[in-house]
DNA sequence: TTGATGCATCAACCTCGCTTGATGCATCCA
DNA sequence: TGGATGCATCAAGCGAGGTTGATGCATCAA
């Protein structure tokens, strides 16, 4: 998933959303938002199957929200920052003209 | 969906972020952040089947991302600000300390 | 070299949620 | 008052995606 720096298209806010809403994948990005965390560690700390876990890392990867990082057996995983900034950013577009008064309809 | 302002928290994010990761409901979200919309015009704006549309507004408006008023035989939908404010911060907050160094593991 | 450990991948299964067409219920017009 | 319109709701069907257990592939220690 390319992360250009810059506005999102609708569509890449989208992944971005739908990578985000699931609860472990949420859960994964809460226990990383205070840093660089190894797989076993994160494995630990959520209770989770070690395969089940592996999956849902695979996806925010993919999605683009996730870097890593391995070092011998281990593998570390930390948060992207500027997809979330752009997701952020995108949100915020949303509500810039959500006040006009209704159209007169049909 | 009690949307009392300020932090929220991961399952009021998570459930903010379901409602998002939908094609279909970010094409309403979309066609609303221009302002207030009545369902018939959204229904031809975005080509849909009318139970299709009244399906997906309906799961938006249980998220409290949308507001609805009815004017006669027509009802109106608008988006809110709140919660995509509130998701904005939430999202802040993820990468606030996401670039500590790794942990030593294991 | 052998066994153990950490992680990724795979196939089979299953559940959740989207779609579809029909029906119900208001509101408005003639 | 009867028909038409706008929208919500429902049940049935179906597909995408999460779960599970097993297997594969590196890396490291003995």
């Amino acid at each position: 998933m390319a992360q250009a720096s810059g506005e999102l298209t609708s569509d890449q806010a989208r992944q971005l959303l739908k990578a985000l809403a699931d609860p472990l994948r949420l859960q994964v990005m809460e226990a990383l938002s205070g840093g660089e965390r190894c797989v076993c560690d994160l494995t630990g700390d959520l209770g989770l199957a070690q395969s089940k876990l592996s999956f849902h890392l695979k996806v925010l990867k993919e999605a683009g929200l996730l870097a890593d990082r391995q070092e011998g057996r281990w593998v570390y995983y930390r948060l992207k920052a500027e997809p979330l900034a752009q997701l952020q950013l995108w949100l915020a577009e949303l509500t810039r003209g959500c006040q006009t008064p209704a159209l007169p309809c049909c």
